[in-house]
DNA sequence: GCTTGACTGAGAGTGCGCTCTCAGCTTTAC
DNA sequence: GTAAAGCTGAGAGCGCACTCTCAGTCAAGC
């Protein structure tokens, strides 16, 4: 498929998905006669991980770092395998803390209908 | 207290307190006979719960709409209310996106441990 | 009286993640 | 053959949230 149908199937924009390509981030998208690049299933599969990393608070740079790793293929598993373990770990911290946040935005949604009536 | 005082205490910058302060979010912040700011334990409770907003995803302009809100006095109890039921509700779906996620991230740790497995 | 240190506001600079513009190239349709 | 549509890379621009620089003011200690 091309840039267009490609970056619909994401939810990304074609301008992204080159963006995403020129930062290193989707290793070997092939390209037809034209050089226009040509997605796969794969890439799709590939593209949602990685929005799954920066939806989770992942920088770009880091998931760089670990497209790279992919890239470098079956001796960085187990670099691959502890940088995702670090990322669970802090991804499991972060929704403690909102979790926390969610329950004291809702005791101030308690507060306000108690004070709404008060004055009613 | 003293900016440097505060802005240790809410775990920001002198540079970021004054700049929230300039941005509207802290409303009546006290001065000395220089000019100087003088920061109070409200303060410190409204900023750890404009925090919690910024660290839930509200970005500062909506966190701006609501400190004016809470600035006009209690005839906006209402629109108060309603912002933070809209903002609970997202972060609630936020939560549910997130363990998602993480529950992905997971599944691709129990990948990397079986492909490092078998290679030995 | 002079240095040191912390404050002030205005405004410039930074880093991130896009987002857009633009000139140039192909293919397709008329 | 020519216009339209959609691609290309390079590079400029943007919005957000800071972050820093700088000139100036003031109080305290020597």
């Amino acid at each position: 498929m091309n840039v267009q149908e490609f970056a619909a199937l994401v939810a990304l924009s074609p301008h992204t998905v080159r963006y995403y390509e020129k930062l290193g981030l989707l290793i070997s998208v092939k390209r037809d006669a034209n050089g226009h690049r040509r997605f796969t299933e794969q890439d799709i599969a590939w593209v949602e991980f990685i929005l799954r990393l920066k939806n989770t608070g992942m920088s770009l740079a880091d998931i760089l770092r670990y497209a790279e790793l992919r890239a470098a293929g079956d001796t960085t598993l187990q670099e691959r395998k502890t940088m995702m373990e670090i990322h669970a770990e802090q991804l499991h911290q972060q929704l403690i803390l909102q979790q926390e946040h969610l329950a004291r935005v809702q005791e101030k949604i308690v507060y306000y209908d108690n004070q709404i009536r008060k004055k009613i």
